[in-house]
DNA sequence: GCGACAG
DNA sequence: ATCTTGTCGC
């Protein structure tokens, strides 16, 4: 129907990439695709906006896909579901999206409350290839996407001023001349400032901005923090559920 | 070749 | 990501 549903079905029809090789030439044709240059929704545009987060069992193998929606402005969490599943690729720094997405999509796909937003727990276009975790799944979805992450990956930044909303570029100097290609924003005084970074649909200045009215009390977002409680809380129960036959069951 | 390296 | 207790502070 629309084009970015040709664009998910060009990303989608196929195989799930199985190699390192097709999985980076994957993010090629993602970033290829992407939107990269709309200022996007500003947060008071937004009234529902989705966080996405993935919780994983080693030994087991198993994963559980977290995904919430919560009202933007209250932050009130208005729909929370999860997703089981099994990873089926391996986590290599920079192909992060292929080992997470597939169980993302499927809880995106079970909400009922659709947001107009999501945010990821990851890089966006702060990325080697400019094709992160938050660039990907917009393309996918067709919904503006970013990234807020803890740490810096391969990028450089210097440290923020000291206050709420100070913050710094984060700059890649493996390109000539060096690129800026996401921020580090302090979301609360005296904690360690986040790495955001712009994604598919919307850009950085807006999505510093939803970042810090999602984080008014903590160092990271509602929503990746309602998300990640969910998802562990989920996998402890499967987990618990799993023994349970051979433990002392209710009844 | 070695180290670094979102989650 | 996950392994992990207590501890300092509002």
């Amino acid at each position: 129907m629309t084009d970015r549903e040709g664009a998910v079905g060009a990303e989608t029809a196929g195989r799930w990439p199985a190699t390192e090789a097709e999985a980076v030439a994957a993010q090629e044709r993602i970033r290829a695709a992407a939107d990269l240059t709309s200022p996007g929704p500003a947060p008071g545009e937004v009234r529902r906006i989705a966080g996405v987060d993935v919780a994983y069992d080693e030994e087991s193998d198993l994963l559980v896909a977290a995904a919430v929606v919560l009202d933007a402005d209250t932050l009130e969490v208005l729909e929370e579901v999860v997703h089981t599943g099994r990873s089926g690729f391996p986590y290599v720094p920079g192909l992060l999206a292929f080992r997470e997405l597939p169980g993302v999509l499927a809880a995106l796909e079970r909400l009922r409350t659709p947001p107009e937003a999501v945010v990821c727990d990851g890089y966006g276009y702060a990325h080697p290839r400019r094709a992160g975790l938050a660039v990907h799944l917009g393309v996918l979805t067709g919904l503006p996407c970013f990234g807020v992450a803890k740490s810096p990956f391969v990028f450089d930044h210097t440290e923020p001023g000291p206050s709420r909303g100070d913050s710094s570029p984060l700059l890649d100097r493996g390109r000539t001349p060096p690129e800026v290609v996401g921020r580090a924003l302090r979301t609360q005084a005296g904690v360690k400032p986040v790495f955001v970074s712009a994604g598919h649909g919307i850009g950085l200045d807006h999505a510093c901005a939803h970042t810090l009215r999602l984080a008014p009390r903590y160092r990271l977002p509602e929503t990746t923090r309602v998300a990640d409680g969910l998802g562990r809380r989920a996998l402890r129960e499967l987990k618990a559920g799993r023994r349970e036959p051979y433990g002392a069951a209710e009844r």
